[in-house]
DNA sequence: ATATTTAGTTACGAAATGTAACAAACGAAG
DNA sequence: CTTCGTTTGTTACATTTCGTAACTAAATAT
């Protein structure tokens, strides 16, 4: 490991998106708040990995949690202003998968 | 692409943007080609993960791989046109990581 | 023969991930 | 009262990936 000078800003915000699943569980919520079982619906991730994942992610202020007390309970996830603020970001990497990506 | 299901393409995209590292060498190469030992240098990252990464990345065709026989060795490393291709990800990114993300 | 440099590779312990079974909560059904 | 159904997790354990440090290969200069 070096010495580095990279902006610190960048290399933490590439480090938050960088992590395993992230990325798709933002793209997943940027189409509006999203309980737990539609999330994990939606992507191919295991629930303990979802349960990780969305407390790092209130934990860095991306989301925010609801618990609604119905039968069953019903919990639902929500970008923050932070969180929504990626839509571009993730506007950009969806133009780019669909002009360079092979499925 | 449609809105209603998760576009494959955005899917391995994201898988290959979210693997440690990927992101923040991709923005390093953006810089221009760089010899193994520069990244190295200018990441926090171990040469063994830095060699799986890269080749990985050239599987990927992100990147180009070049020896040149001198003494001793160098081999740089190019982005191809599909890893140029990236930097509007990467300045997205790097607004949303300036204007966000606290160090 | 030994030292120097770059670009890796290897061995091994630590951390992250995947899988599947289980738990709490609570009303509904029998 | 007991069992069932449903969601949202949690726990235990196996597998995979990562991080660290020592080591190798190749070519040349001393």
């Amino acid at each position: 490991m070096g010495n580095f000078q990279l902006c610190p800003k960048f290399e933490k915000g590439m480090q938050m998106l960088g992590k395993r699943w992230t990325g798709l569980i933002i793209n997943q919520l940027l189409s509006g708040p999203q309980r737990f079982s539609e999330i994990k619906a939606d992507l191919p991730i295991s629930g303990k990995l979802l349960t990780e994942r969305l407390k790092e992610m209130e934990e860095e202020e991306l989301v925010t949690r609801k618990v609604y007390a119905e039968v069953p309970v019903r919990v639902e996830y929500e970008l923050t202003e932070k969180g929504r603020a990626l839509q571009p970001v993730m506007k950009e990497i969806s133009k780019w998968a669909e002009e360079w990506v092979e499925v």
